[in-house]
DNA sequence: GTGGCCCTGTGA
DNA sequence: TCACAGGGCCAC
């Protein structure tokens, strides 16, 4: 699924199409992954206006009149696209909302993992945000690598990258961003977090940052199929040096990527120049 | 902390 | 036929 850059692509293609938009039809096709039920959310999503879209760690926030928000979580399939009024729903559409203006936007999900929910807007930090234990996002001031090396040695014990993509001392880094940060500062993925050294710390903290800022320059990455709310794929997988490369040179140091499982996740890293 | 599980599709 | 795939929750 959609990392943080591929969520904040889709994030701002919304902003951009929907805010102000007024919500005039919705279809329901799979309702077993909403929070309510289909005559529930179809009742109090219809007729209201999209007034923000808004983003915390990979949940899509959309703000509609009267206090109401659209939580949205794509998980590993989930897509939210744009489309024409033509276009018929296929075996994965779950829901597709008619726009004014005559926009149309669909949300699909092949594995079913995403959801959809709805939350009063004053109360989405309580009943949503707040249980989900996340860390800041890795563009606020509060992630600094004075933060980071608190959090990593609050779990000391745990390795590297699974409390990384844990989401709980900074968000938005999954599978792929990890393995990437990992191998640009030249870390392993299954060091023991509390052994990280301060200088160690303080390059992770930059290559989070500068991996998941590249990787929203570039749309995100595109590994399998996913596509922007346009329906384009990113681009950023051609920057990729560790994910999806086992077996291929290490283009730092020209030893030979591995592929390894970590905390059930294929993990990628050097393990010539990662230390 | 680690592994299983929620699902479906794809490629070896 | 089986392992594996951008996530994250819940039970051991």
């Amino acid at each position: 699924m959609p990392e943080l850059p591929e969520v904040e692509t889709i994030r701002r293609q919304l902003s951009k199409e929907i805010v102000g938009r007024r919500v005039s039809s919705v279809d329901v096709f799979f309702a077993k992954r909403l929070n309510v039920s289909t005559k529930k959310f179809i009742g109090e999503v219809s007729g209201r206006r999209v007034r923000d879209v808004r983003r915390r760690a990979k949940v899509l926030l959309i703000d509609l009149s009267g206090g109401l928000t659209m939580a949205v979580h794509l998980k590993m399939t989930g897509r939210l696209l744009f489309t024409k009024k033509a276009d018929a729903p296929t075996k994965h559409t779950h829901l597709v909302f008619g726009l004014s203006g005559g926009r149309r936007l669909m949300f699909e999900d092949v594995r079913k993992f995403g959801w959809v929910r709805l939350f009063e807007t004053a109360t989405i930090e309580d009943s949503l945000i707040g249980p989900m234990g996340l860390g800041p996002e890795p563009f606020d001031d509060a992630f600094t690598p004075e933060s980071l090396a608190k959090c990593l040695s609050s779990r000391g014990n745990s390795r590297i990258k699974p409390l990384i993509m844990s989401q709980r001392c900074v968000v938005g880094s999954g599978n792929i961003y990890t393995d990437e940060a990992l191998w640009k500062a030249r870390i392993r993925p299954d060091r023991k977090a509390g052994t990280l050294t301060r200088q160690e710390t303080n390059r992770l903290h930059a290559e989070i940052r500068s991996v998941l800022k590249e990787a929203i320059k570039r749309r995100g990455s595109s590994v399998d199929d996913y596509v922007d709310a346009y329906g384009r794929p990113g681009t950023y997988e051609t920057k990729h040096e560790a994910y999806g490369r086992g077996g291929e040179k290490c283009a730092r140091c020209g030893g030979l990527i591995r592929k390894i499982r970590l905390g059930g996740r294929g993990t990628h890293y050097c393990p010539k120049c990662q230390k």
